[in-house]
RNA sequence: GCCGCCUUAGCUCAGUUGGUUAGAGCGCCUGAUUGUGGAUCAGGAGGUCCCUGGUUCGAGCCCAGGAGGUGGUACCA
């Protein structure tokens, strides 16, 4: 005989950076994308929905090499293909707008919603799975489509209950950023005579520059500083390299970063005066002029939809007008600190991501709302009923009258009341009501012999009687004065007054 | 990836200078009440003190290494 070789037990636990989703915050989010979805639709944006799956060749640039296979990706090797789970819904696109191109109108304009998975080390509130909900434009270059993005974003901020004043929509444009490194820089390193390893190490101090800038709203004013000259050191301990500008430069770049005005005009003022002559930056800024243009005559004022020049959105694909949607409530976490709750959505110009499949420069332009994320700060702010309300349970009194038990569920149900007679061991009557006291149950239903021979039920008000066991003595209590009784035909009717509470 | 902090019951945490049987609150279960949620009272279950090795007569406590968690930071389509 072989020794039974003892198995371990599998742990019974979710995966690092993962979890697990309970009855309302199924509910709460799946009416959220619905209420975002309407709004998309109302826009004439068509719906979409494609693979979770992708080939990271059409994912883009992150091929999972040798040596962290995994980076970023959730990816793994078909035969000869590598696959992996779909870490944005833009990529995607690309794919399925250069895939079928042909028989698509142009412009394209679809919505879409779903998971998304990122291998990347989880922090609070930042999971590797999350959900996002997009809607994009492909296919034209006008501003118009950009500014109508806002607009939406806008109107599906104030329709998930963030009220006008409590969300800012900041706008920026990356074609204004590269004007102001083209100033620092002094030439523009796709001109002819650039040397080539200058081009390099120049592109590679942009990038840099664009990261540092991104964390303006982190570090402030003298971390970015720290960033862009001598290097900054965290609290931690740690150090960061800097980019080693002069202290000019840093300054140079600073002035943009704040160059934002009382009002739109004035900030796209101040940016003409910093950028002088320079060429592609002025572009920027008249792309901007257009959309706060179109925004203001289309209703939207200055305390929804802003031009920030602080706002960067990663290095990422962006080639024209960034936005970024934010809470500008304040919320505290659980220690009672005031938080920051960061951007809930965000989006862009990418004229270029089509062009690598099919050659062709096809501009688009989108949005990507972080579902998860707006739910919590609704959660945090208090602004969601989380009040779930469960069943009305009827009571099982005497094994034997199951019958006559479920045809009162089927009456309630009928009359479209959540309910369900309880199913677990019915011999202590106390269980019941505590299982429908943990199921948040509005109402419990009771009767048992001396009920059926009169043909009565009881109706226990559980909300109320809970308000009343919160001062009522045991005496008041034993008299169970939120319990009543009446004929077993009105039953339906009863119950639905108390739901209608 | 780098830096810091942490790890004892289901949860939140005590645990003295290294000392014998590791505790509390909350939660859970049972009963007082087999036809009634809360409160109260009585009782009960529940532990690989993260793992491995070392020091010691003796380790939850000291030392080394590892793992996991967490906070910051870096990267982030």
């Amino acid at each position: 005989m072989a020794k039974p070789k003892k198995t371990p037990r599998p742990k019974a636990e979710t995966p690092k950076g993962f979890r697990d989703y309970f009855g309302a915050e199924v509910t709460e989010r799946a009416e959220m994308l619905q209420k975002i979805a309407r709004v998309y639709h109302r826009y004439g944006f068509d719906a979409f929905e494609s693979s979770a799956v992708e080939t990271v060749e059409a994912l883009g640039k992150f091929l999972p090499d040798v040596d962290r296979p995994n980076e970023g990706v959730f990816a793994w090797q078909e035969d000869d293909d590598w696959l992996a789970l779909r870490y944005d819904m833009t990529a995607p696109l690309a794919r399925v707008y250069a895939q079928h191109r042909n028989d698509l109108p142009n412009p394209y304009r679809r919505y879409t919603m779903g998971p998304v998975w990122r291998n990347e080390k989880p922090g609070p509130g930042r999971f590797r799975q999350f959900y996002q909900c997009d809607a994009d434009t492909v296919g034209t270059a006008s501003m118009a489509a950009d500014a109508e993005i806002c607009a939406m974003l806008s109107d599906c901020l104030e329709e998930v209950g963030i009220p006008r004043g409590d969300y800012v929509i900041r706008v920026n444009n990356r074609k204004v950023l590269n004007g102001v490194l083209d100033l620092i820089f002094g030439f523009d390193s796709k001109s002819e005579d650039a040397v080539l390893s200058a081009v390099y190490d120049t592109e590679m101090q942009k990038d840099e520059v664009l990261r540092a800038v991104d964390k303006y709203d982190k570090f402030g004013r003298e971390g970015v500083q720290l960033l862009l000259t001598t290097g900054r050191e965290d609290a931690s301990g740690d150090f960061t390299e800097g980019v080693n500008l002069t202290a000019d430069q840093a300054a140079t770049i600073l002035n943009f970063v704040e160059a934002r005005g009382a009002s739109n005009a004035t900030t796209i003022k101040n940016l003409e005066d910093l950028l002088g002559a320079a060429g592609r930056g002025l572009d920027g800024v008249e792309e901007l002029r257009t959309i706060s243009d179109l925004l203001l005559s289309a209703g939207y004022a200055e305390d929804q939809i802003i031009i920030d020049p602080s706002v960067v959105r990663g290095l990422g694909y962006y080639t024209g007008p960034v936005y970024e949607a934010e809470l500008t409530f304040e919320i505290e976490d659980e220690k009672g600190r005031p938080r920051n709750f960061g951007s809930v959505a965000g989006g862009g110009r990418y004229d270029d991501l089509v062009k690598r499949f099919t050659g062709q420069e096809v501009p688009a332009t989108g949005v990507s709302i972080g579902v998860d994320r707006l739910l919590a700060a609704l959660h945090a702010k208090g602004r969601l009923d989380t009040q779930s309300a469960g069943p009305v349970v009827v009571t099982v009194m005497d094994r034997d009258r199951m019958s006559d038990y479920q045809a009162m569920v089927a009456d309630l149900r009928n009359a479209g009341i959540r309910s369900e007679v309880y199913l677990g061991n019915p011999k202590n009557f106390g269980n019941q009501l505590r299982y429908a006291d943990k199921r948040d149950s509005p109402a419990a239903v009771i009767a048992g012999s001396d009920e059926f021979d009169r043909n009565v039920v009881q109706i226990k008000d559980l909300i109320l009687g809970a308000k009343i066991a919160e001062t009522a003595s045991l005496e008041e209590w034993k008299d169970r004065p939120s319990q009543f009784e009446v004929p077993r035909d009105q039953m339906v009717a009863r119950l639905r007054e108390i739901l209608e509470k």
